[in-house]
DNA sequence: GAGTGGTCTAGACCACTCG
DNA sequence: GAGTGGTCTAGACCACTCG
């Protein structure tokens, strides 16, 4: 449906823009054009053209500053929100196939962990989902999904063999607003290791993530574990735009052992 | 200098529905003042209260939607452009006190993957400065940034013992504007060790960075490394808007040990 | 139907960069 | 001094939400 409605000028800009820069036609380095020539070129003033700009700023495209004109950036590699929290929207775009095996699926009471992650009390039903997913055929990550019951009791009726938990939730409704991530650092467990066919202990990268709707309730809270020798994660920033990212050290920090 | 400039407007009202949210005025799921309200209170126009929202969004401390009024989302830290590359920034922002001790300075040739680093060619002259950093007297992470010799001369000067050494580069006029960032994992090295007293082989975060100059020169390569049980990254994204961020899986990938 | 935020127009002034 | 992007005004129309 938001495929259909027709493009706003501002959209329209930032895609042209997009399209130029990674098609090649401006390189790292090069001027963009002046605001006035992009008003020019789309008939529009300069509003959807600042607002085009402003997106590109923030996808780490470009980089603008009074007195000059704006130049693209290095690094053209940014990740979509459907990206953020669909493994195969990741791997899509990675043009790797993205493949699962369903460990266990189930309704069962929330642990004190999970009830609390995701706000409801412990021993209230959830529903969970333990998949293996693959990016061409090569187990990739174990995925560890739960979810409060009116969110799970959308599942009952999807195969959870057959791709995109997510995009189905989309389409059944689901108000996916915002996410919320924490990377750390884990030893693999006795599941980790048999589905990513490496030892107890090796390391692992574990993402947990908390989605929620635009109301603030959380509807999902989930946590991947990646090879730590596989998967590398990146970042842009751009002098005076603030990203939403932050790096903490835990409360346990004192304890010092070797 | 950039401070004693008189705030712009839509930073007036940025900092003050800011300051809300950080002071619990403005909590978790409240929503805001609409648009017409900020106007008439700060006496303005829609556009810097709109400028001033779209800041806020891109922080991943609010929502929008068309329709309905914006509201507070859950998770307030964020990271400022100063913390993404200065530790010092970085541990002050978290209320630690930062420490460093140099382990060497050198002015050398540059390494084949430094001088790739940096765009340069190898061999080229690189000053070179490890240090370990330490919160409230803890080590912390092991620390080593390499800079090109129009850079590095300027840390002739500079007691690498006494703190901020990116502060004194921008205190000399270095025009850092953006930054790339990659985070992998890796086994501590004999240096590593001993400096954050763990054993070899020990897993540690890696985050590489990359400063760029608004024209795109590479001004820095720097190594950071954490203990990966002593460290959190977090991220918050919001639906519509795209984070400069990225995962990858190296091409190596098919490399499967154990 | 009242209120809201998203989009857009057409103008203005300014700080800053660069040749 | 010409050109540029940053900021701001004062208006307009619209899609959408919510009671």
């Amino acid at each position: 449906m938001s495929t259909l409605r027709p493009p706003q000028q501002h959209e329209e800009i930032a895609e042209f823009i997009r399209q130029e820069i990674f098609s090649g036609h401006f390189k790292a380095g090069d001027p963009l054009p002046s605001e006035a020539e992009l008003c020019k070129q789309f008939d529009s003033s300069r509003g959807p053209v600042r607002q085009a700009m402003s997106t590109l700023r923030a996808e780490g495209l470009i980089s603008s500053g009074r007195g000059r004109r704006s130049i693209v950036l290095d690094n053209t590699r940014t990740e979509s929100f459907d990206a953020v929290f669909s493994v195969s929207a990741w791997l899509g775009a990675l043009g790797k196939e993205p493949g699962q095996r369903t460990l266990w699926v189930a309704r069962q009471p929330a642990s004190s962990e999970i009830a609390e992650a995701l706000e409801i009390t412990e021993g209230d039903p959830i529903f969970s989902v333990h998949r293996v997913r693959s990016a061409d055929g090569v187990p990739c990550l174990v995925e560890r999904m739960h979810f409060p019951s009116e969110v799970g009791r959308l599942i009952m009726d999807f195969d959870t063999d057959s791709g995109s938990l997510h995009r189905h939730l989309l389409r059944a409704g689901v108000d996916f607003n915002n996410v919320s991530r924490v990377l750390t650092a884990i030893p693999a467990n006795e599941e980790d290791a048999k589905a990513l066919k490496v030892e107890e202990g090796f390391p692992l990268f574990r993402m947990t993530l908390r989605s929620y709707t635009h109301a603030g309730e959380v509807i999902e809270y989930a946590d991947y574990r990646y090879r730590a020798d596989q998967i590398r994660l990146g970042m842009n920033n751009v002098r005076g735009s603030s990203s939403p990212l932050w790096v903490e050290i835990p409360d346990q920090w004192e304890d010092n052992p070797s």
